[in-house]
DNA sequence: AAGATGCTTGCATGATGGTGCAAGAGTGCA
DNA sequence: TGCACTCTTGCACCATCATGCAAGCATCTT
């Protein structure tokens, strides 16, 4: 809740190259980054966020779902902390952005890990 | 609990070409499956199940993390009914086995969302 | 048939988490 | 300075969920 730091680590799979090792796998699942988005709430803000597009304020994005407010903020905290969302402070609004290329490039290196251990087979993967 | 269906809608991506529409996204977002995810020993499982590779039974499995066996049993339930695992049962025994191409596929689709909806802006995005 | 093995399920318990309300903190305006 | 506005936080309540134990179910072995 308090935290700042990115979670989603820096895709260092792009400066490695697209070579990925097995090992890769279990310290590139994030646990606080699917909790963050198994919420109906969480998921509901962040396809807000992502169809508007660009900043939103609290109040803004508290407009597609019907739970209080401070709900609301509380879930953009959990977002933040997760590295999905960044706020800006601007006078008395917060405004909240959707972080789009470390999402999806965290997802694609995720992707990428899994194959990377268990080769998809053809015949047998639905 | 009890429902078999996979919860990772079948790639329609794919047979669409590799065009996505922005208001797939909200569709596209699986709550249950993140929530299955966001469990640090169903984590453990799915890393152990993509690393060893191919089919385990439970009591294999349940060698991952220090929770009882009826846990791990309960674990794996959820995960095949988010669509993530396959359940075989083979004389007393059962066993699991990582959908790895659907959910690899998912996680991809997921981004191609994300990023059709919001173009990645290289100056701000982190 | 009887017992052993592998897994699942019912039940109770403790922990975690989502929610609303009220209060607080920070900012802009008159 | 006082007030309105925007957002965050403390608190209490309730629902959900992870867990262990015991019992149950299905299968294999003797």
């Amino acid at each position: 809740m308090m935290v700042q730091e990115c979670k989603i680590s820096p895709s260092d799979s792009a400066a490695d190259g697209p070579r990925v090792a097995c090992c890769d796998l279990e310290s590139e699942l994030s646990v606080e980054l699917f909790k963050a988005l198994s919420e109906p709430n969480r998921a509901a803000i962040l396809g807000t966020l992502a169809t508007t597009g660009g900043q939103r304020t609290v109040g803004e994005i508290a407009e597609c779902c019907t739970v209080d407010l401070s709900v609301v903020s509380r879930h953009l905290a959990v977002l933040r902390d997760a590295g999905i969302l960044e706020a800006q402070k601007r006078g008395r609004e917060v405004r909240y952005r959707l972080l789009v290329k470390p999402l999806a490039d965290y997802l694609r290196r995720l992707a990428d890990s899994l194959e990377a251990c268990c080769p998809p087979r053809e015949e047998s993967d639905t």
